[in-house]
DNA sequence: TATGAATGAGCATTCATTCAT
DNA sequence: CATGAATGAATGCTCATTCAT
């Protein structure tokens, strides 16, 4: 008697999987990352390993995946929540959340910012500022004193990656001299006086 | 008759090493860059790397040095030029050899900043920033309109940052949206609007 | 249907492992007492070998344990079993039982006793010597015509010593002068001649 | 001007290159006698060795004949100087001279009797013995109260290797139970019970 | 002769992946 | 499906020896 359906399993595995993954990485850090490790760590064998995942790195990816996902979901909704509120309330909150949300798990970040190559989580952040692009374009086009200069799709890319590292720098470098509500602060002029709010 | 004396010979080899070190990172990536390859690229036994660099990581590292140093030298050069002059000339200026040092050598640059695990490479960025942020904090308290918000060392801080990323992705992405002279016109407009000049 | 339960199977491939490490060690000789020659000679990969044993020297110490193993046991159990009977035959029955042990696989013992460093086989020799010197002090100690000097400790230090390295030298060299009942009359007569018997 | 013949030059360098090898190798143990090292140690460059000595082990075997030579001269000389005067003050002599040549350097005699193979003294051991074993058996057959058995050549063979044997493992394990005068005193008491003298 | 840079075969060990059970 | 023993290519590094200078 099957007590749960095929699909079901899988998804428990993968979980598991996934779940150990997450756990090496941050107690063991990237180096120690062996398909052994994981596999031992999951309570399963090596070779169940590759029933569910084509080879090593396509664990880490989900592992990865997961990270920025969260933190894509609080961002994007946070300003989606403020979106019609024109104004520097909108900034200060969308940074607030990006910068809750980098913190939320920063054993995971730390090893996903400085200790991984970059470009395993490229794909992951690109899709994070794109999504988070788009919401600032289209703000941007619609608000009120829009100019032409610059451009929409310009200030977007450069307001949203000029928030991005600030707010990750200083969650990973934690610098002395500026306090989170000076981050924040700092954040919001940067951008207000670009715009020229 | 000697032809070559002792000294540039030991250069020559260092040289020999550390650009088919580079030669090997370029190509081949960074997983490809082990001791036996970069020997076969140089064109010397494996022997003969201990020789002049105690381990593998000592050759990786004056390859990354190497890039970054180039970097921090003109951009400190081009900042320490203009410096008097307040302005935004100045941040033209700086951010411009910033983007040109980048782009003189991509390839090197793209494995740099994006395969290399982050920790490897970032006491030379920490060291590039630093400096730049040395020469802008000074700037900053000088300069005529001073005003105590944001204290200089916080603005240096932020500016740096934000101009650093803003090149170093725009580099690498090559975004179609913006062109070098977008990049660099905002840059001064993101500096300019925040400082409140 | 399992043919062979795990335990059997990890015996079956430490013994080849073992097996094949005493063949490299006989016929190649300690010098190429290497993984991949071990390897090799057991038909196994490189790999295989870490499965069972830590390291290299693990395998070698299992070949020189088993050597001495066998030695300590046929001793000791000769000198148990005649332990009671005092006199010369018990001398004579347990130096044979000795030069038998140590001829039993001349191959071994040439490689263990001379081109082995010594500290290898040291612990394994130390303690075949204490065991014996251990039963023939308490022997000697109560043997019935026991004088006070020399003390049972020393005098079984004395005799364990030079009738080991009698035995050794002379399976060894197979001195032309000395045959085998030469020895074993030399060693009756060198130990009955010391105790004063 | 040359100072020296070429000659002499040359045995200054086979000086100083054996010198450096017998410091390395109590210094640093076995494992460290590289021919780097001894080339450094006797302040030569390691293509210099090459002109002096066949091979590594070439110089090695120079510094163990050196010490086993001292051992044989001292102990022949002590032999051929009592060997008139028959009984125990000969043998005790003999023994004596054995002890404290070996332990003249006990810090060469520790690597050389533990950490080398056997094999590496070998040659020298059996050419003592044999030297010390002649003069015993000379002495045996010409001694007053000779008998058939043991014939000469055995009982010094016998005798030798024995007393050899104990003296060795005397220096280096130093037994908290036999002092010094315990171990002549029973070499005495061991040869001379065989002897039936 | 003397040098010492260069050599390169060889070593012990790891670990992602496979496949017979 | 799950297993885990077995794999074997690949790694970083050493060091006795050579040979052009």
């Amino acid at each position: 008697m099957r007590k749960t359906p095929r699909q079901a399993r899988s998804r428990e595995m993968v979980e598991r999987i996934v779940s150990a993954g997450r756990t090496v990485l941050v107690q063991d850090g990237y180096d120690a990352f062996s398909t052994n490790r994981v596999a031992t760590a999951a309570g399963v064998s090596p070779g169940s390993l590759y029933q569910y995942f084509p080879d090593k790195t396509a664990i880490l990816d989900v592992v990865i995946d997961r990270y920025w996902s969260e933190v894509a979901e609080s961002v994007a909704a946070a300003l989606a929540d403020r979106i019609s509120e024109f104004g520097p309330g909108m900034v200060r909150a969308t940074a607030d959340a990006l910068v809750t949300a980098l913190e939320a798990d920063r054993a995971v970040l730390r090893v996903v910012a400085e200790e991984l190559p970059i470009h395993r989580s490229r794909d992951r952040r690109a899709a994070l500022e794109r999504r988070v692009r788009e919401l600032a374009t289209t703000y941007l086009a619609a608000r009120p004193g829009s100019t032409t200069r610059p451009s929409p799709a310009v200030a977007a890319w450069v307001v949203v990656l000029a928030v991005e590292n600030l707010a990750l720098r200083w969650v990973l470098d934690r610098p002395d001299a500026v306090s989170r509500d000076d981050l924040l602060d700092e954040m919001v002029a940067l951008v207000g006086g670009y715009l020229g709010s």
